[in-house]
DNA sequence: ATAAACTCTCCAGTAAGTGGAGTGTAAAGG
DNA sequence: CCTTTACACTCCACTTACTGGAGAGTTTAT
């Protein structure tokens, strides 16, 4: 299938999947007389697979690795349980630091008045090293 | 005083402030036989401002806008009122979002062996479009 | 036959810095 | 006074994961 129905069934831009495909990351083949990319049916697969991981926040490098072991029909689930592990780990701690800043922005907003005036405690706050 | 106590003084690094400097974020004077970029107190106050500003996720862009409305006299505390506001209420949908994809990872997680064979839970389900 | 829709490559830019090379300057020790 | 060390400078390239646009070719529909 061509990029425009790719991109559509894996939920992707067509620019993305290009440049899944120009760094590698898929590997459709290629109509030599139209340089058209033809995407198979495992290609879209791979591509539906990237979709998703990158929406569960794996950055490409790990899209990279997970499709690997993935393809690999040997491949053990250790591995995948490790980086899922580690993923989960890293949102707590962006989940800590998300609540905190809210918290702190949040007792800012409520004690501002937001009316002409210049008095402002956000920005007194802020001026506070 | 020079790049380097103003980046310790407000814990942010010498690239950083040089580079502050350099998209005109701050406008630390020269000194012409040096070359040395000159900080005073109050370029100080705005790299601390900026650094915490930056903390809470506001944008270069918007710390450019906060600095200008701090350095104003006459401004009005309604417009820091509304961007911070604005910047709560993306925190929030980063949370929700960030908490769903954690319960859904966990639950993956949860339900892989993590042994040497094939059988895995998560990948079954990346697979899945 | 032509227009719309699709595809291609290549170049540039985004945010917010980080890293390194090569060079000049300042302060402290001997 | 000299040397070593720490600090400063500029400039260029790289990072992540794309996005936008120009200009050109291709396919499909009318």
């Amino acid at each position: 299938m061509n990029i425009g129905k790719a991109a559509k069934l894996s939920n992707l831009t067509v620019k993305t999947v290009r440049y899944y495909a120009d760094i590698g990351l898929v590997k459709p083949l290629k109509n030599c007389s139209t340089g058209y990319r033809d995407f198979s049916d495992d290609d879209l697969a791979q591509l539906q697979f990237v979709a998703k991981a990158r929406k569960f926040n794996f950055s490409i490098q790990e899209c990279g690795e997970l499709l690997s072991l993935y393809s690999d029909k040997n491949r053990s689930s250790k591995e995948v349980k490790a980086l899922t592990l580690e993923k989960i780990s890293e949102i707590d701690a962006k989940l800590i630091e998300l609540k905190d800043l809210r918290r702190q922005l949040s007792f800012l907003a409520n004690n501002c008045q937001g009316n002409d005036r210049p008095e402002c405690p956000i920005l007194d706050e802020l001026s506070n090293a």
